[in-house]
DNA sequence: TCTAATAGCGTATGACGTTAACTGTTTATA
DNA sequence: TATAAACAGTTAACGTCATACGCTATTAGA
């Protein structure tokens, strides 16, 4: 459901040390219990991850893990988290743009490898340790860009979300192994739909010509043409800001 | 989970007749079930739609649903296409800019009104009636625009996508009644974050001077900046179009 | 040493999605 | 007209889930 958070989830992220005097010394660790819950997604999907059955992968009863953490949302907050310590670095020396072409690409070719990554309940705000140092590269790409702090967020926040959306599409695509989604899509179209009651699609499917076999049009790759859109968004951003900002 | 569908759903979805003959008649109709789901979750949040508490409300024993839905995914899949039926369908004398401007904010305010809609399994595939009248609003926008009719598919995949996300963000602000996410953000980091692990980050933000209360920098209503972005990359790659198909 | 805070466990509860076997009803066909 | 197939909905049960509550054992400060 809609998150709720508790007020300690943030020290929690951070890894804070919970500075407990008394009492017995913990035997697990809030490490040990999200690792069990990554392993977990990683070998039998997201499903998996049941409280049960991470303590016992941890080897405790269920009920020990709520010391550690007070929801299983919170665990899932604390694995989204522990998720992003996998995304591919890549090279540091890129410029703005083919640095964050590649900064999306790593963020789908990660939903690719873990396909229950799109299962999470995605937390928007606050992100933790990992998905920050994510966030940190991203700006780092971006360093020799001349746009106030609130704008870079604000951008890379744009292409986190885009690139969201085109993961699902490519995992959607990869688990039904159809060949051309859009066919497929057309297919449905004539097959069911009322040409009336969707005429503007049906106008613009008509002058359709389908791609002979092997020939790619430049939206089949829906990945490069919606990043092509979005740099090409930034980079016309960037220069009016220059512009902007010294006006002669 | 990941939406497995069956290859009744399409059927289903468009709300063909089932053409059975034998039988004693169906007191229960689809429409029926889908309508007493989506006044659970209007009414309580997606969580109060359960198949008992649907089939409560619909007078029947829980196990009457699946004569008609073969999961619980599947009936979720068609509440979210009977949702779409609430958007609120802006002026179609609208310019392919600001029509497409006024079909996202739709989006938005639809998420804004119904929460729950950000809960849904989102199935990317597979529109609906509902979902496909949408997608053919904004072909019409498109209407004067010479591009094929793939690539007008991909920038409504696009815009649609982006603004799930810009829809996600609205609404959390909305629950937290925070002034300003971009300076709980921040507040965030210098609390928690150690510098030398997110440089680019600190960089950028150490140049970042807090806003005049009331001043309002071009980024802080994100919506309207992501929107001019995306906006702003379409109408280049038209024009870019344009260009090449007539190269004289 | 006493005491209070803590870590983890055991038990229990109610809700969930769904399988399987059934009862009764309608209609096509023999 | 009789019969049997196809269908709608029910009943009962199973396994799993998240988690509330109370308990015991352990530890550090007083």
């Amino acid at each position: 459901m809609m998150g709720v958070m508790s007020s300690d989830l943030i020290p929690r992220l951070w890894g804070k040390p919970p500075a407990g005097r008394r009492g017995p010394k913990p035997a697990l660790s809030l490490a040990q219990i999200v690792e069990a819950a990554y392993v977990l997604a990683d070998e039998h999907g997201l499903t998996a991850v049941s409280m049960a059955r991470v303590a016992e992968e941890v080897g405790c009863s269920p009920m020990a893990l709520y010391r550690h953490v007070k929801n299983k949302d919170e665990l899932l907050i604390l694995l989204s988290d522990r998720l992003c310590a996998e995304l591919a670095e890549p090279s540091r020396d890129l410029g703005w743009r083919e640095g964050l072409a590649a900064w999306m690409r790593a963020q789908v070719d990660l939903a690719l490898r873990k396909p229950w990554f799109l299962d999470l309940p995605l937390a928007v705000t606050l992100p933790g340790p990992n998905r920050l140092a994510w966030i940190d590269l991203a700006f780092h790409y971006l360093r020799d860009v001349a746009l106030p702090a609130e704008e870079k967020l604000a951008i890379v926040g744009i292409l986190s979300q885009y690139t969201l959306g085109e993961a699902r599409i490519e995992v959607e695509a990869a688990l039904s192994e159809e060949d051309d989604p859009f066919a497929s899509f057309e297919q449905m179209l004539v097959t069911y739909a009322d040409p009336e009651r969707f005429p503007s699609l049906m106008a613009s499917l008509a002058t359709w010509s389908p791609a002979a076999p092997g020939e790619r049009s430049e939206a089949d790759d829906a990945s490069a043409f919606g990043q092509g859109l979005l740099l090409a968004g930034i980079e016309a951003h960037i220069e009016r800001h220059v512009e902007r900002s010294t006006p002669e």
